[in-house]
DNA sequence: ATAGATGCAAACTATTTGCATCCTC
DNA sequence: GAGGATGCAAATAGTTTGCATCTAT
């Protein structure tokens, strides 16, 4: 059921389903928190598959929009799957790293203001948008 | 005058006013844009400062909130001199890297419904919040 | 058959750490 | 004088590149 997903998703921006990008693929669709390079090594132990492998896939999952980028400042950068029902940002512990989900719809109309004023731009592809606290369990110390 | 200046934000923040940190200040209040150590670098020259200084600065002008951390997907991090007058986020070009500020008071409005819903958090001290697009330069091409 | 994907080794870039010395406060 | 700040060298982390080989279409 999810591999046909996968399949599918692969076909539809034309790339190839070898095995190393299903794989990689499965872990994205199949977590629910953004993971870093280091993670997805992780959780491929035992395939054989090598890092600069994990680079270039993520890199061809980037271009087509499947995954997108995300940076919480902890060192690497992280990856997330896109869900187009599920648009969302992350709101992160600078102490112990927990991150919990947020939505805000208001973001589209912040973007479209924005492109009305601009001279520059009239396009805009992709934004961040990750808030920086202390979560409740950490501020108690 | 703008020494002045600099004088009394590192006091503020309990910081040594060395030479180093006197320079790489200088430098931050008289940049508009978001620069990273390596343009900071370069416009240290002459000034025989090592790079491990300007790391060290940088985060000990973080702490306090002197300067901010800016992620415009360019492959090294950027900072920013914090003007609390002047709250503003940036929109980036992905094919030319052109910057330009907006400013976007909704975002404390977000924060505020984030936090009410939320209970794992309480206390937002920072955000990430950049668009990234085409300027009207590139697109033509 | 062929263009794209992968593995391996090596290069590169960004950033951090340890330690001795120096300089503000 | 004391503790923070700096320089230098070296280590570490993250990521990219070149090239030969492999594999999905």
């Amino acid at each position: 059921m999810k591999n046909i997903n996968i399949l599918n998703i692969l076909k539809k921006s034309k790339l190839k389903a070898t095995s190393a990008r299903i794989s990689i693929l499965e872990i994205f669709t199949s977590e629910s928190k953004p993971i870093s390079v280091e993670m997805i090594d992780q959780k491929l132990k035992g395939k054989r598959i090598n890092q600069v492998t994990i680079y270039r896939t993520i890199e061809s999952l980037l271009k087509p929009g499947i995954i997108g980028r995300v940076d919480l400042r902890q060192g690497s950068i992280f990856y997330e799957f896109i869900d187009v029902h599920d648009h969302h940002h992350h709101i992160v512990c600078t102490n112990c790293n927990l991150i919990e989900d947020f939505e805000s719809c208001q973001v589209e109309g912040v973007i479209k203001r924005v492109l009305e004023k601009s001279k520059k731009f009239n396009v805009v592809n992709d934004h961040s948008f990750e808030l920086f606290g202390i979560c409740n369990v950490c501020i108690k110390k």
